[in-house]
DNA sequence: GTGAAAGCGCTAACAT
DNA sequence: ATGTTAGCGCTTTCAC
């Protein structure tokens, strides 16, 4: 079409070569620092010159088409909004870094998985690492058939072999553990979404806890399927409803533990002293809601980073499901606090 | 390298061609929906079945070499754990899926600008939405010679031609009309950066806003100097200290609006009962804050669209700053109130 | 030490 | 209504 003004005409492999005076071919062995070359020293200086002064820079696609490999990877997100993507994302956006890729970072397809097979099929990722919802069987298997790997994180996704989480159910352990060494002797928990197997080894984490503790599991204590601000809100209207409300509360994500917050405190109750709340999850948001959030810090980064190795195919991550284990450390903040029986008033 | 197994062999036009009985180059006008192509209903027919019972898909690296379009942009934030680029994000990626393109959202290359000028220069965008800090003018200048589009969004970046603005100086002037209406006269400003022309353009609205309403402008009252947690509380800090501190504040974005609503509980500020606090930047967080902020909505998933448009040449965008003004809006929540001496007690 | 040549998979102008 | 053809820019094996 229309020759933008001031575009330099597109410098070729070619252009270098006849600068230098050298076979296009001695050029990109330069530019890929083949070790297998022998060269001159000055022939050397000679191309880097040329390449310099044309501002050369190698057609990503021709080099994609002719070595068939696009050094990029994608990376699928359900919500930029939710903050603990932005840690996922910096981990793996880190590790491709360091391995010279490039992620491609972008809100999952919800309604066209198709594309995720496309993206692969035609080359133009390497692999895919999906933070996403489930998907469909006939989705995953076409993915398969490429021959390109894909990974999930955060979750397992039925179908995809490898998936790269975090020790959930410790955490929810952790957190059950503190409130309970508070003094807290009725525990609820904000669960998250039915679909989710990160929610079920929460809750799963959460139930196992109290029993290790001595206490009863009251299924009535167990409220709420979201991961978002609303869902937490809504769950913890209906837990402040209850005839016997907890003292205190694990909320599964920081997320609906705003929401929760926010929700006890047009309840008129006082966090923590009408009830704890702690929350899995730590990012920087969490020190500076109010009362700042008492949580559990997992592995995000460390996911993300785990995500990319999966995918180059690191000896740690072969098959099925790798836990990364650190940190998940809870960090003690102002939400949680003694049951309002155990303080001296 | 290894056949990874279960990997079908690429499947290529060729290979559709065989199985329809037709030459390549009707299957690839068939895939491209070629208008100008005249063919057989059963032709076409033969075709598509050849192509899904192969499942055939288009090599990208194939197509772009030959078309010379990645049909991809790229888009580069300072940071994923800033949710106002969440939004702009959002609306990019809307734009460009209308479009049939691919975003490529990323963490800004701080200190490897050359890697912005490699991207376009190899053909792997096809044009840059830089939501960046400034970069060196030799990195612009190669970034131009390119010949490729590139535009700032959200801000100015001094030597890039095109760039996509919200109404600044409007939205701050909006706040403090508002904290006016309540009844402040002394009104500071907690600033965003000495660097960022956007908040620069805050600062004036605010400093306008004061004169309109025959307010002095006082400069010890505008403190602070970046968009985070951390400058924000520290800029409060610094307003508490003063010996005559405002009744109100506007702060220029919501990160650091979260911060100073920390420091002022820190230090036994209430707000707004000791003080009114404002922020730049409506987003679903800020109704969760304690408490709830008032705030003035941001156009910032249009901008975020405005800048794909850009790219693709819109007409609107065609040369120089493009400000959005729609929505800018206040938002009116719990933060702000009237100044202590104006209310009954 | 350096060059020649083939071809990755696709598109589009041109032929038939 | 469909086929022929000439590359796009690069890598890599093999030859000298």
């Amino acid at each position: 079409m229309s020759e933008r003004k001031g575009a330099r005409a597109r410098v070729t492999l070619a252009d270098v070569a006849k600068l230098a005076c050298v076979d296009r071919s001695v050029v990109s062995r330069v530019v890929n620092n083949d070790d297998r070359l022998v060269i001159k020293k000055e022939t050397r200086a000679r191309v880097l010159d040329a390449i310099r002064e044309l501002q050369y820079h190698p057609n990503a696609a021709a080099r994609s088409l002719r070595t068939a490999q696009s050094g990029t990877f994608g990376l699928f997100i359900p919500d930029f909004a939710n903050p603990i993507y932005a840690e996922i994302i910096k981990g793996a956006e880190q590790a491709a870094m360091e391995q010279g890729c490039l992620l491609l970072t972008g809100t999952a397809f919800e309604d066209r998985p198709e594309r995720y097979v496309e993206m692969l099929a035609s080359g133009r990722v390497e692999g895919l690492i999906l933070a996403a919802d489930r998907l469909a069987p006939a989705t995953i298997e076409a993915m398969i058939a490429t021959g390109r790997p894909v990974v999930s994180v955060n979750q397992t996704i039925p179908g995809v072999r490898r998936s790269i989480v975090a020790d959930d159910e410790r955490a929810a352990g952790i957190a059950v553990r503190h409130l309970v060494e508070l003094g807290h002797e009725r525990i609820g928990h904000i669960r998250g979404p039915a679909s989710s197997d990160t929610a079920k080894r929460r809750l799963g984490g959460y139930v196992q806890a109290l029993h290790a503790a001595g206490l009863d599991y009251d299924p009535d204590l167990v409220v709420g399927a979201g991961y978002t601000i609303e869902t937490g809100a809504e769950a913890m209207r209906e837990l402040l409803a209850a005839t016997d409300p907890p003292t205190a509360v694990l909320v599964a994500n920081v997320a609906s533990a705003m929401g929760a917050l926010t929700a006890a405190r047009a309840g008129g109750v006082r966090v923590p002293d009408d009830m704890s709340v702690a929350a899995i999850h730590d990012i920087p948001l969490a020190a500076n809601l109010w009362p700042a959030l008492t949580t559990v810090r997992m592995p995000l980064p460390e996911m993300g980073r785990a995500g990319v190795l999966a995918l180059i195919g690191e000896d740690a991550y072969l098959e099925g499901n790798t836990v990364v284990r650190d940190p998940t450390q809870l960090i003690v903040r102002e939400s949680t606090g003694a049951p309002a029986d155990h303080r001296t008033r």
